[in-house]
DNA sequence: CGTTTTTTGTACTGTTCCGTATACTAAACA
DNA sequence: TGTTTAGTATACGGAACAGTACAAAAAACG
């Protein structure tokens, strides 16, 4: 099983490659990311950047996918296993604080900090955000219910719609942390969200 | 007096040069945006466009300045004239979203859809958001505690986060217009934010 | 060991890019 | 009317760009 394949051993890993790639994307961009700035984070060379993902769009993309793929088990996971509202959330907004501050020289959202520039240009960058925030809205608006269905959350509110507003805490947290702003501001500012979202902790 | 200069008289006006100018780069991004198209939306030729603006990086945030300006004259007044807090963060939303919508080949935010992506190859950039966030952090800050004191908000609640979650809300109308979704479901949107900040309409 | 297959390394092509130098034009001034 | 001043038009220079052709290399196969 596994045999060894025909050719010339490929010497780069896809995964590592993706991830080295991520990075100058995250830093520049897309549009301001050169496929020489691309060959030398990965140790790829043009022709091996090409047979393995195509041109700069579909690496980016791809890129875009690995890093929503990683943001999805990193925080998606906690999330759904934290049953109560309040601590669900928190767990949302800290894990993505975690993800945000990590890749050191590019703090912020590599995904709402490069794709929507790119929005209108690429339209299936498009259809990548909507994605994005439908699985994300979907999410959040599945642990709304369920508090409220435990009667954790006033019956009258509108769970779709709060999770619309606590997305879009994430989206502020991604513009304004690569603002250069603190990780303890977010963090105290996340706190305050999820008050006003769900209330005051009794 | 106005005496007439000396050579030559421009053939651009300055003011719709910029307007010209921003509706490329709220479409394509400042990276993606060459001057040959600046050239193409201004009518100027490219000495005229060094000449008025300096290079493509001070003319970029020039456009900036000016959408701020707009922004400050169309939604801060209405935000600063009305006294009910629920009513100012409706204004704001709505008139945010009036322009988000606006022009119309490039919905969302020219400042937040552009910006974030430059922040850090661009340092003066990133200084233009923060002076952004926070200047908009402390008009509604103002609200919030203007409210407040009126006893219209509750005294043991902290503006300044308020603030933040409010402006919050902002950034992602401006990212999710960008995305595509509609100008109805995020007036909605709005309506769903005033009042998880605010309280429920009594 | 020669053939086949796949990846790598290099070099190339034609384009596009930013910024500027140079020549021309239109006004004020003397 | 000649000079000065400022803006326009064109064209250029040198660099960077995205994508590809081609040959060398490294493995499996027979």
């Amino acid at each position: 099983m596994n045999k060894r394949p025909r050719g010339r051993p490929r010497e780069y890993d896809r995964g590592d490659a993706l991830m080295n790639a991520m990075g100058v994307f995250a830093h520049k961009g897309f549009a301001a990311t050169s496929l020489d700035d691309l060959s030398a984070a990965t140790g790829m060379n043009r022709p091996s950047l090409y047979n393995a993902f195509g041109d700069k769009e579909s690496l980016y993309r791809e890129t875009l996918a690995f890093f929503v793929q990683h943001l999805r088990e990193e925080i998606g996971r906690r999330v759904v296993a934290e049953p109560d509202l309040r601590l669900a959330l928190l767990a949302f907004y800290h894990g993505a604080l975690e993800e945000y501050f990590a890749r050191r020289p590019s703090p912020g959202c590599f995904f709402f900090c490069t794709a929507p520039v790119e929005a209108l240009s690429h339209p299936d960058v498009q259809h990548d955000m909507r994605a994005l925030m439908r699985e994300l809205d979907a999410l959040l608006e599945a642990k709304f219910s369920a508090a409220q269905q435990r009667g954790d959350y006033p019956a009258d509110a509108d769970p779709r719609a709060a999770a619309q507003v606590a997305q879009g805490v994430l989206h502020s947290l991604a513009i304004r942390a690569r603002a250069g702003e603190s990780k303890a501001s977010l963090l105290r500012m996340a706190a305050h969200a999820v008050t006003a979202l769900v209330g005051a902790d009794d």
